[in-house]
RNA sequence: CGCGGGGUGGAGCAGCUGGUAGCUCGUCGGGCUCAUAACCCGAAGGUCGUUGGUUCAAGUCCAGCCCCCGCAACCA
């Protein structure tokens, strides 16, 4: 029986829809190290990762690839184990939503709060067009009518269950009150107070009908458990909650839990609809949500269709996990969203962990060896300026515990860098190689050794969390293990043979490689793949025309919509929104002659409606409308 | 007036409860040679988006405005 403190941290369960980029792995590597930091810090440890692998979404994909659905997110679910691990996660335990104890628990939770009156089957009412066979709410009706076709509409509804979110709005309220820590960043809970909570909860639809791949609502069997409550519960299941108060000894000693950390974009989610769940339940709510910003490449999301996907399995099998590891944690700001390109990255590689770091701990090695034969110990003769860098030595480790006990993790990583700095900088000031060559100063040089190894001794200590194979390569090099922190814990050093922890990368070597690469697995990409073939009585289904455009403005509401005015021969002006107001003005476009899908179903945009749309290439990040000239408007076009 | 975030030396960021504007990269000059062409020192460079207000004192508090970015509005 141990009396050690127990601490749960959880990431969000990635969705197996396509392999995870490495802003999805941010994720994972942030938790890790407040895993490894926990353990350090004498914490019983829990720490669990996993899939989310339900969804409309899914479906169609393992459609689309002609396998089932358990075939795709097997596959994917694999992917994500193998990033993960590349990564060198500590986690202990990987849930997937499709395991057989996770439905099942998943189920019984469903029927009790069914049972308890928490979820109750109403429907979505709305209005209903029939042709269409597509719902609309009061707002997005046009004139009364149906937005796509102009026909009347039908007051309807469809079958679905509701969790009552009202209910306990105010005991969530109130948790937020006596908890102020409970949701990071502070803005983050502004948003959720200001955005969701203030304006009255509605009540949260738990279920479709609309597709089959999720877990049954096992009295309902037309119906199934949408992701709310499927995913967010994995929290529980995992660690064996049961509904029946036969919960395993795992979920009573390590719920609730201590950290939930996640993206920013699902916040919502984990600080308003799972505490609600849980209260519903009647279980003890988690105390601490960390809503962590996106990586971004350059400026951009990432997306597959950008072609800007930057993966960290590949990332860490080019310069290692510790590599990557070391940018996401350092470079990543706690509150805004963070930026990676492999430029920086190899920058950051080169001059933080080669050039402070990793040859700080080569050039010490090796003037150890070179001056004492590798053994060292602290009967050397010291200096005032000794005191100097042992106070800094103090005052990193207390900086570095600040920051990672509020998850600063790039200020605690910084701290540790700059005691890498002031260690470098005492080499210069005691310049040991002078010391060498006297023998009188051989004392001297033992005292000024014994102080660089102590510091970096502490500096592979504080790193452990976040690069755990450096830490421990280093500790091999020094020939300790010694985890306590303060200075002079290791009173004799003998150290191994130098060896760079981490060799220089040539940058514009591996660049060059890096776009070589990424020009070889871009040839297939989504820019060349091919639909299905046609046949010429499909292509004379579209109808193309002419036509010239008489009037254009933007859309008040809309920032990339422009509503353009066509005359296209038939005499009565048309109207069409088109995407493309970051890329044209109006005067851009007034007077010239495009191409326009005449017989495309009409749709409503930002409330303009919008009959047909006229033809545009995408051009990588821009939009090239297609311009004719010399053709008189009403042309046919084929 | 849909919601939220942000605008700090060339780039990327710190600046919590107000009191000499910091860090990393880059640039220029110098030093050293133990070390991975690495390390150390110095310098140049900022009206802290803008206007007004509170204050002895404001990037730091308040108000208005401008710009950027997310989300939402199903980019036909």
């Amino acid at each position: 029986m141990s009396d050690k403190k127990k601490f749960y941290i959880t990431t969000a369960i990635a969705y197996t829809s396509r392999k995870p980029h490495i802003g999805n792995a941010y994720d994972v590597v942030l938790a890790d190290m407040i895993a490894r930091y926990k353990r350090q810090n004498g914490f019983d440890v829990f720490f669990m990762t996993g899939s989310d692998e339900h969804g409309q979404k899914i479906e169609e994909y393992a459609k689309s690839a002609g396998i089932s659905p358990k075939e795709y997110v097997d596959k994917v679910s694999d992917e994500i184990k193998g990033v993960w691990n590349s990564l060198n996660t500590s986690y202990d335990k990987f849930i997937r939503t499709t395991d057989d104890t996770h439905e099942k628990a998943v189920q019984h939770i469903f029927k009790k709060l069914y049972d308890q009156g928490d979820i109750y089957k109403g429907a979505y009412e709305g209005k209903y067009c029939v042709p269409c066979e597509s719902f609309f709410t009061a707002s997005q009706l046009v004139d009364g009518k149906c937005p796509d076709c102009g026909r009347e509409v039908i007051d309807a509804k469809e079958e679905a269950y509701f969790l009552r979110l009202s209910k306990y709005q105010d005991a969530l309220v109130k948790y937020y009150e006596e908890n102020p820590d409970f949701i990071k960043p502070e803005s983050r809970k502004n948003e959720m107070i200001n955005n969701f909570i203030k304006p009255g909860l509605s009540d949260l639809c738990v279920s479709r009908s609309s597709f089959k791949w999720g877990i049954p609502v096992t009295f309902d069997t037309d119906h199934v458990i949408y992701v709310w409550i499927d995913a967010l519960s994995n929290y529980i299941t995992g660690i064996g909650y049961d509904t029946d108060g036969g919960a395993s000894e795992k979920y009573k000693k390590y719920w609730p839990a201590d950290l939930h950390v996640i993206g920013k974009d699902i916040v919502r989610f984990h600080t308003i609809y799972w505490p609600i769940i849980l209260l519903a339940l009647g279980e003890p709510l988690p105390k601490q949500v960390l809503g962590h910003p996106w990586v971004l490449v350059g400026d951009d999301k990432m997306s597959k269709s950008k072609g800007n996907v930057i993966y960290a399995d590949e990332l860490a099998g080019m310069f290692g996990a510790d590599a990557v590891r070391y940018y996401l944690l350092s470079e990543i700001p706690f509150t805004q969203d963070g930026t990676i390109t492999y430029e920086s990255f190899i920058n950051k590689y080169n001059t933080d962990l080669a050039n402070t770091l990793g040859n700080l701990v080569n050039r010490t090695i090796a003037m150890t060896l070179k001056y004492f034969g590798g053994t060292v110990d602290s009967t050397g003769k010291e200096e005032p300026i000794d005191e100097e860098i042992k106070a800094f030595a103090d005052e990193t480790v207390k900086k570095y515990r600040e920051n990672m006990e509020t998850y600063h993790n790039a200020d605690a990583v910084s701290a540790i860098m700059s005691l890498a700095k002031r260690s470098n900088k005492y080499i210069d000031e005691t310049a040991p190689w002078v010391l060498a060559k006297n023998e009188d100063d051989k004392d001297r040089l033992k005292a000024v050794l014994y102080t660089l190894l102590e510091c970096i001794r502490i500096i592979g200590v504080l790193l452990s969390p976040i690069m755990p194979e450096c830490s421990e390569k280093i500790s091999a090099l020094l020939g300790t293990d010694e985890q306590l922190l303060d200075f002079g814990t290791v009173k004799a050093y003998t150290v191994g043979e130098a060896k760079p922890l981490f060799a220089r990368i040539d940058t514009e070597k591996a660049l060059a490689e890096i776009a070589e690469k990424q020009k070889a697995a871009e040839a297939p990409a989504e820019n060349t793949v091919r639909l299905d073939e046609i046949s010429i009585e499909d292509f004379a289904k579209i109808e193309l025309r002419a036509a010239k455009v008489t009037a254009c403005e933007a859309i008040p509401k809309a920032k990339k919509l422009l509503k353009l005015t066509l005359d296209d021969g038939s005499g009565t002006p048309r109207t069409v929104a088109s995407g493309i107001a970051k890329f044209y003005t109006p005067d851009d476009l007034i007077g010239k002659t495009v191409i326009v899908v005449a017989n495309l179903k009409p749709a409503t945009l930002c409330g303009v409606k919008s009959n047909g749309m006229i033809l545009a290439a995408d051009a990588g990040e821009e939009i090239k409308v297609v311009f004719l000239d010399g053709v008189e408007p009403g042309s046919k076009i084929r």
